[in-house]
RNA sequence: GGUCUGGUAGUUCAGUUGGUUAGAAUACAUGCCUGUCACGCAUGGGGUCGCGAGUUCGAGUCUCGUCCAGACCGCCA
């Protein structure tokens, strides 16, 4: 054995034992006659002490530590003569007797501190010295745990864990597929999966009920803080339920894990939010409802001046900023030029101050009277001291302008705690939305989702009518997972391809097991699937998913560490039949 | 595909209107130091200012291109 015990574990009650320690060198503190060694492990620290009076030799031994050897002592468990309460070893030190030199280290590229000194791009070149950090740890540690309890709740609940294959088709709908050659078929590809859906749907026909997996997925789009191109997802399915048992038991779900993590108790039901609701007052199918300003609409109360700007546009709305009149002229200027930014796009904000004793000052008192501006500040439900922002024009564009103005003024006013957790379900998603691009119809959550019962009557004249069974979980603004009711039958499933403009040989050469599956006694079913990434990203507070994943690519999808993508020999190409056709390189 | 920000010592950064030998902190090396715990003190080494072109008497600084990184828009059923 190279070691009695961790790096973490040894106190006062361990005084006068003899103990055998491995780990890395944190820092070395040379004194001259005396040296303090911090040994690390995954579990602590653990100082060294070496005397030159009472062993020279060992002394100047440890003078030659450097930061990052790996080394195993043997030593004795003493009492400190002046302790260090910053460390839950803090009150022993091994008084070393037998000094090992397991391995040497270079010096590592940036410093392995809770505080490193590296940059992102350093750290992620050099991913297994960033991982030695306590931060980077803590995070996976986390992760570990979630995947535990989220395996605990549903073997509980009956769920079994089932792998479904890697290596499948690819399909016409969705993101991009990354796609892998297959040399033993020529000229043919798989495709990685983008989510396992069809496959744990053929699993609830072949009768199993409930099932699970922690899996990866594989979407080959580009990135951002809160996407990878390989994602984990907690996947599952159930059949015989209908949508309030799966929200029920999902949401249960993650009570369980904010419990049993975070010590947070959630009493009440989650909040259930239609999208049209969702998009109306938050202008966003995920709003983090951490805090209120929700919009207003005072279309109608706008429209009644020579205000052109006002009467010209589809809609106007505004949200009430709490206690922010006091707003400066450059404070006012920055909110304005932030709504102005190209990635948000408004032409420009109105204001309106509620001052003390009942005026208001705006940037249209041209236009408006004190009367007006009172009836906006009443319709809004402002008090004396808020600020009223307002934008309008198109109103979807400027539901979207004004949920990023809604998202910065949270920011600005504290109001997105990271240690407030505000979940709530969007439900009654449309079935369908048109893409312009393509001029057709695609499906909003994918062509399996069942619409309501009530609603299927328009799926032929008005396919926009039409709503579905499909929900999603969101966290503070974050879209935590999502999930519907399938469809069974296979007519209804041909309807909706066609809906898609999927001919029928298409939807027969792409889906043709699924819809024979379908022949077969398909029970109901419906399911959901949380990212475990932005779960964990959550729970510990990160702003990047990168920070919970062992191994992360970069934002160009590129593993900086084993420099993949990378180009294979022409003879691996060569027996795929592959020929690489690039313009320049 | 697009917008924005950045790239200077091993690392994190500063660098004024374009002007002398490009700095700080930290890390590293050497020496001193017996109770440190971010030890301290002294000395020292360390630079293709991402790369390429241009403007200029003169470019880390200005212009264009390019590469890389990050944030975002498009995209992500």
């Amino acid at each position: 054995m190279y070691r009695s015990h961790t790096c973490g574990e040894l106190r006062l009650s361990h005084v006068g034992t003899q103990v055998t320690l491995a780990g890395w060198v944190q820092r070395n503190r040379k004194l001259g006659g005396m040296t303090f060694v911090d040994l690390r492990d995954r579990y602590g620290i653990t100082q060294l002490a070496f005397d030159e009076a009472v062993n020279k030799e060992l002394n100047d031994q440890a003078q030659k530590l450097g930061r990052e050897f790996v080394v195993q002592v043997v030593g004795v468990v003493a009492e400190r003569s002046s302790k260090n309460n910053k460390i839950p070893t803090g009150d022993i030190e091994i008084v070393v007797e037998k000094l090992t030199v397991l391995n040497a280290s270079e010096v590592p590229p940036f410093t392995i501190e809770d505080e490193t000194d590296g940059g992102d791009d350093i750290r992620m070149k050099y991913r297994y010295l960033d991982l030695r950090r306590n931060v980077v740890r803590k995070n996976l540690e986390l992760r570990n745990q979630l995947s535990f309890e989220v395996r605990n709740y549903l073997i509980k609940n009956g769920f079994i864990e089932t792998e479904t294959p890697v290596l499948i088709n690819s399909t016409p709908e969705g993101a991009r597929d990354f796609i892998v050659p297959s040399r033993m078929n020529p000229g043919e590809f798989y495709a990685l999966p983008q989510s396992p859906q069809l496959f744990k749907q053929l699993l609830m026909v072949s009768g199993f009920d409930r099932y699970f997996q922690i899996v990866k997925c594989f979407r080959d789009e580009d990135l951002r803080a809160d996407r990878q191109p390989e994602f984990t997802q907690i996947d599952c399915e159930m059949s015989f339920v209908e949508q309030e048992y799966v929200l029920n038991m999902f949401e249960e779900l993650v009570k369980q894990v904010f419990r049993n993590i975070k010590g947070i108790d959630f009493k009440e039901p989650f909040l259930r939010m239609p999208y049209a609701e969702a998009m109306e007052f938050y202008g966003s199918d995920k709003p983090d409802i951490r805090f209120g300003m929700k919009f207003v609409d005072i279309t109608k109360e706008a429209q009644i001046r020579d205000f052109a700007v006002f009467n010209s546009a589809q809609y106007v709305a505004g949200i009430c900023a709490e206690g922010c009149a006091s707003y400066s002229r450059k404070e006012l200027d920055g909110l304005t030029d932030f709504v102005k930014r190209p990635q948000i796009g408004a032409k420009g904000l109105v204001y309106v101050k509620c001052e003390q004793g009942g005026t208001f000052k705006s940037s249209v008192d041209k236009f408006y009277s004190q009367e007006d501006l009172k009836s906006w500040a009443e319709k809004m439900n402002a008090k004396e001291g808020d600020l009223l922002l307002i934008l309008s024009g198109d109103k979807v564009a400027t539901q979207k302008q004004l949920c990023e103005l809604r998202l910065e003024m949270g920011e600005r006013l504290g109001l997105r705690d990271k240690n407030v957790f505000a979940p709530l379900w969007v439900v009654d998603f449309p079935l369908l939305e048109w893409d312009e691009e393509s001029g057709r119809f695609k499906a909003m959550h994918h062509p399996f989702t069942a619409p309501k019962p009530e609603d299927v009557q328009f799926i032929e004249t008005a396919p926009e009518k039409v709503r579905a069974n499909a929900y999603d979980m969101v966290l503070n603004g974050v879209e935590l997972g999502g999930g519907s009711v399938r469809i069974h039958n296979g007519e209804m499933q041909q309807k909706m391809f066609a809906c898609l403009g999927l001919s029928q040989e298409e939807a027969q050469s792409k889906f043709g097991y699924l819809l024979n599956a379908f022949k077969y006694g398909a029970p109901p079913h419906a399911g959901l699937a949380f990212g475990l990434d932005r779960f964990v990203a959550l729970l510990a507070g990160l702003d990047s998913i990168r920070d919970c994943i062992a191994f992360p690519k970069n934002n160009s999808g590129r593993d900086v560490m084993i420099n993949a993508p990378s180009i294979v020999d022409k003879e691996q190409l060569e027996e795929l039949n592959i020929a690489i056709k690039l313009e320049t390189k």
